[in-house]
DNA sequence: ACTAGTGTTATATTCGTCTATTACACTATA
DNA sequence: TATAGTGTAATAGACGAATATAACACTAGT
């Protein structure tokens, strides 16, 4: 994992972590790695991998099973939910620091609008 | 200021300060608030302000005098530059964050538009 | 009952950020 | 030339994040 030295890591992996379940790559009810697992797997401490894992536990969207493991939550209005809230933190970051760059509604329009012309074009 | 708790004070202070310039409340040559003034208004130690500072003198943004104070540089094109960088950063993560959420780019899209089009409704 | 696999908790250490405080260096001007 | 205003630098302390390491608690399967 590429971690962004501003941002604390145990962040970083609970938004990978949503990420999974989101995208499906960790279904509802799934066991999620093992911590010592991911530890390895994302090169952090154990105790870092728990950090991350506590806060998904407390927002019950996993829960935790001493000696089995840690499971992803069944509910999958919750799943949606968070998916939708996730867009929606992005969509606003993006336009508030538009805006307080002077960019105009209508800039910001024209400017995702290139970028994702761009993004298709490079992608061939 | 509000300063996100995630982000080093000292970069979100870099950012405002890049704001300032770039939408012309700072002009080209103008100078900036004292060093103690700032840390006063933005309500932070006068040493987190001088590291904030100190990168940007690095990147030459600004010009520091010493006894005289510190000065938003005459290059008018670092400036148009900055901006174009700051607003292709803010895509970019943008887009990368709802393509990881296997979000399409047509989805992305009328997202952007939606938001937008609330934002224009609920100004008035 | 043992053991391997799991989550949980705790300690000590290091590191970066931020603060408070003090001191120093330079400039402009009264 | 004295002084107020400016940037610069250094110290010591507090704090949160992350690490290494160890121990503890529970579960499932042999």
């Amino acid at each position: 994992m590429n971690f962004d030295d501003k941002i604390p890591i145990y962040y970083q992996i609970k938004e990978y972590i949503y990420r999974q379940i989101i995208t499906g790559k960790l279904e509802p009810g799934e066991k999620i790695p093992a911590v010592r697992q991911l530890a390895v797997d994302l090169t952090v401490n154990v105790n870092t991998i728990q950090r991350a894992l506590s806060e998904l536990v407390t927002e019950k969207m996993i829960e935790s099973k001493r000696g089995r493991g840690n499971f992803v939550t069944e509910d999958i209005n919750k799943v949606k939910e968070l998916k939708g809230k996730l867009i929606m933190e992005q969509l606003k970051q993006m336009y508030d620091s538009l805006r307080k760059l002077n960019v105009s509604d209508q800039e910001i329009l024209d400017y995702v609008s290139q970028y994702i012309n761009k993004q298709e074009r490079d992608q061939k």
